[in-house]
DNA sequence: CCCGGGCGTCAGGGTTGCGTCAAAGACGGC
DNA sequence: GCCGTCTTTGACGCAACCCTGACGCCCGGG
């Protein structure tokens, strides 16, 4: 879950701020004042980070210096000031946006959601999907299939097949979705293909092709794939 | 230097633009319609885009797609319109920043900055930008890879080819991604160009290049980095 | 007991895709 | 304007993959 922290010094608008993100299953903190806000910063972490510049206690500006001081989490900026200076110096400190004041809800949001996005992680994230059994292991994202210590070839077919089947782990895959899934819609009839790359999987991962215990044959319907 | 790519099809738009980047040391390509536009970006691979919605030849939305098909790179939306509407969609489609016109040019470079700023590297990560493998050293930061205690000297699209693969060291790159990442988003099937390069990496990287160890062909799907 | 449908297995052959080499074309520097 | 480097393009041999048909097995029904 995203998590927002909204300072602002006018109770209204961290109102309508923290009810509408609620309302998008954002998890939001709120501070009414630089100091606390910095505290609140420091010991929530939040994934980004709305700012009025308008506060009782500090300059905003110097509530973003004080968050790039050790963190690059998304600050988007509200100000009822349009003057193009203030505008500059907030970004320059370290600003990511800056929305003047009044606004629309669903263009803040909108701005919201384009300065977590950017903050996401890029390739070198780490959200493998790892699929696990006892015998071995499925990694959707790598494309890769580990067993007993070492990798294991697998053709286009028969990754596509497997794929297929992981995605639907314990539910059962009628031959005609499995056909048209790999080999193309205008396919359905088929089954001596899916019967021959069924063999060459099982062949592949199961500890005994003969009885196969992942890979499990539902006479006259389909396929299934069990952990 | 950093390089901007302005699309516009006012042309005093464009020269004003032009004129106040290249004043602050930006190199900077211009293309007056969509089409062009993603040429460019392919070509140039620009460090922040600078887009106006109304171009003549196709949507400014779609103009955002083609870009966030193959590249993350920063992206400012210029618009003579203010509904929100077309804010939020602009956002959502993938821009990063949405400034209506007339816009005052000390703002939009404040814009340009922060948005090219929150692009840059992290400072955090120094030890991702070195990968090993028993034969040879990537240094993705420097540029730069070692090989039996001298460098090897890499022609652009091999750098460019070796980089999306140790991004994604373990992972499998399919040949339309790592075609669409190298020689740009027209491109898809022009495996050839993936194989000639691809023995040319092998040659000056592998230690037997007919049996690679590093650089694995999955036949078929595409290729992948192995440290 | 025989028969038929559905499934698993195996092996051969057409086709596709990959690696390699070479040469032409584009680009930039001197 | 010439030359060297990098990129693109084409051709060829070879290996791998995909499709196909044949056969045997199991099981339920006639």
């Amino acid at each position: 879950m995203t998590r927002v922290l909204v300072i602002d010094d006018e109770p209204q608008i961290v109102r309508a701020l923290v009810i509408n993100l609620r309302a998008r299953k954002y998890e939001v903190d709120a501070a009414h004042d630089g100091a606390t806000a910095l505290q609140l910063a420091a010991a929530r972490h939040p994934d980004v980070v709305v700012l009025d510049l308008g506060l009782p206690d500090m300059d905003g500006v110097e509530v973003i210096r004080g968050l790039r001081g050790w963190t690059r989490v998304p600050i988007l900026v509200l100000s009822a000031r349009h003057s193009s200076d203030e505008k500059v110096e907030a970004l320059d400190a370290g600003a990511d946006d800056y929305v003047t004041k009044p606004f629309g809800m669903d263009e803040l949001l909108a701005r919201l959601r384009a300065a977590v996005r950017r903050a996401e992680p890029t390739g070198g994230g780490e959200d493998d999907v790892l699929v696990e059994t006892d015998g071995f292991t499925v990694d959707l994202a790598a494309k890769k299939v580990h067993r007993d210590g070492r990798d294991v070839r697998l053709t286009p077919t028969e990754w596509h097949l497997l794929e297929v089947l992981v995605r639907n782990t314990g539910r059962l895959v009628s031959q005609k979705q499995l056909l048209q899934e790999v080999w193309g819609p205008s396919y359905g009839t088929e089954t001596n293909y899916l019967r021959v790359y069924m063999a060459q999987l099982r062949r592949k991962l199961e500890a005994d092709p003969s009885h196969p215990k992942h890979f499990i044959t539902e006479p006259g319907m389909g396929y299934r794939f069990e952990k």
